[in-house]
DNA sequence: GAGAATTGCGAGAGCGTTCTCGCAAACCGT
DNA sequence: ACGGTTTGCGAGAACGCTCTCGCAATTCTC
């Protein structure tokens, strides 16, 4: 193995010629220091194959322009993909890095992910909190007083900069749109995490952007005219076996709904398989809206109609508002991004 | 901010009255010490909120518990989610970091993202390198001889434990699928990263992901019987405009195929949207087979043909050769996990 | 019960940096 | 030419931790 000892600051000094301390002036730029000293020292810093230990330098600096990033989902989701790529792009922008944790929506891992990221000396954190109520976890104090911001969606106490997207708005548009569409008969698939199975009674929902979501369809059905036939509400576990089998109870149902409402895009792959094992034509026979855009369901034919919110300039921004608490001081703000209806071709129609 | 020092290991030792060399023992449970000792450290240290700092151990230790992840794609990809998310989840199960990079196909920026990832003292390197000829980089000594595993694409000299799947056989069997189904006008649309446009005469194919699955589309070609009517080749820039462009021209040849191979989901994808924008029905007027599963693939109406790579596997068996290679030694070596084929109804049966 | 082995813990060095402080040399103005 | 300012650099402490070493106290051995 022979893995011979680093090149450190000390090895640059001695070759150079000079002290440590010049080494460091001369690398990273900041003393005063003669010009022709730091030529010389960056060359023969060069020529050793000198890479400066971060670790080092955070500990003495006491900052390790890093990052934390908790999200609760992996990037296997179309959200988390996108907001997690903003953020990496826009903190490289600014010099950061990130370090990422996803918390699987486990309030314990994601306690445990908080700490490793403190642990490592993080300069600020982007949260996904995992629930909207329980979060004794993330009290300034349990959060190494570091600059915090929050993304998706909020805490019910509101302590730190909040960055969400105008979800209910978005949803009772997206009602709206059906309704002027001719459709009368609603179902609505709200994916609640920490439930299983499904129900059709409103269960509690620990995360203020579903809720929001729900609140939005329910505003579209009280504004619809003409009032909605039959409007069936279904809150299901997250999992695919779930979400099938309550697609399947909303079909079967006697007033089986001609469009169905995912709040998310694991319960419309779910629509969509169930449509297609039974050859129900989406778009025709059955109508869906979702939530969140991608390439997938811009190319699908037909394409399906979607909320889409602004993810990268969500991710963009919670960069730029953390980094800004971090150097200097940025003011506590809630903000709210429009989200907006992408009409496609998934929703039939009637009239 | 008034951002209150930490609790140090020093605060620990003066509350509990024992020394520093103590406390470092009781939490991090290594050398001769007092059950009773441990019980009281670990008490006082709770109490008083400490937390380790894990740049400081590491610095001393030599050791970060981390892996650094470059990859060239964003989470964006079908496979990169999969395949960062089980390398992730394993390192989590081996007690490691991983500290992750997407160079986004560009050799400068994972030479820098590689220092980076160096000078925060990674333990071991998991790789997916942009090119497989440019690689001066890549030397043991430029990756400061430390542990290196390359996935997805091996290097002209294998210098690395390398772990790919088996795309040929894979592709080749795509191509069997087809022509078993009736199909005798093949089209192949590979992405090529670096060029522009896209062109019919194979171009210099930098990575061997790509060279493998038009290797293996190339063996089924020459083995197919009947011998296919024609067969078009087109080799693309991976970006939305050239691909469909690539799949116009396809489409508008004399000798319009009847499937469409595409190496990857990108140029699906562009499949789709111009096939849809002219109204022509998949698995029926046009097939398709491609590369990657996704939860997108299968739920669409028809589900798309696949050629399904053991992306999970991959990323855990990564990890594991990694964490082997950097605590004891493993031997290095050339994994080659199988990939297959999923049929789906986007191949219509023309016999 | 005397020597040997074991156990528990503290002292102190050191990991590779940054950064304050102070001092000598160079530069300035009159 | 001489006091004052500026410039360039080195000495050395500090960041928070781990880990070797050595010593005292305890336990073991016959």
């Amino acid at each position: 193995m022979a893995t011979k000892r680093n090149v450190t600051i000390n090895d640059v000094a001695d070759a150079a010629g000079v002290s440590r301390a010049t080494v460091s002036r001369a690398l990273s730029g900041y003393g005063r220091i003669n010009k022709a000293t730091i030529d010389h020292v960056q060359k023969v810093a060069e020529s050793l194959g000198y890479k400066q230990n971060a670790l080092a330098a955070a500990l003495r600096a006491g900052k390790t322009k890093t990052i934390g990033l908790v999200v609760i989902s992996d990037f296997t989701n179309a959200f988390f993909d996108r907001a997690t790529k903003a953020i990496i792009d826009q903190a490289k922008d600014f010099g950061y890095r990130v370090l990422i944790s996803h918390t699987d929506e486990d309030v314990e891992v994601e306690k445990i992910a908080i700490e490793t990221m403190l642990s490592n000396q993080v300069d600020g954190l982007i949260l996904v909190p995992s629930s909207t109520k329980q979060h004794n976890h993330l009290t300034p104090k349990k959060l190494g007083n570091k600059p915090v911001v929050i993304i998706d969606r909020k805490l019910d106490t509101p302590r730190y900069t909040t960055i969400t997207t105008g979800d209910e708005a978005a949803a009772q548009e997206a009602v709206s749109h059906a309704v002027a569409s001719g459709h009368t008969n609603l179902g609505f698939l709200i994916a609640v995490p920490g439930i299983s199975g499904f129900t059709k009674t409103q269960p509690e929902i620990p995360i203020t952007s579903v809720q929001e979501r729900a609140d939005g369809f329910a505003n579209g059905v009280a504004l619809a005219k003409p009032k909605p036939k039959s409007v069936a509400w279904l809150y299901c576990e997250d999992t695919e076996e779930a979400a099938s089998a309550a697609v399947i109870t909303l079909l079967d149902s006697p007033k089986a709904p001609s469009i169905i409402f995912t709040s998310n895009n694991d319960m419309l792959l779910a629509v969509l398989k169930v449509a297609g094992d039974r050859g129900i034509k989406i778009g025709q026979e059955l109508s869906v809206i979702s939530f969140d855009d991608s390439p997938w369901a811009a190319a699908m034919v037909p394409g399906i109609t979607v909320v889409a919110r602004p993810v990268e300039d969500l991710g963009h921004l919670a960069v730029t508002e953390l980094v800004s608490a971090i150097e200097g001081k940025a003011n506590q703000k809630q903000i709210v991004l429009p989200a907006h209806l992408v009409k496609r071709g998934s929703v039939a129609k009637l009239n």
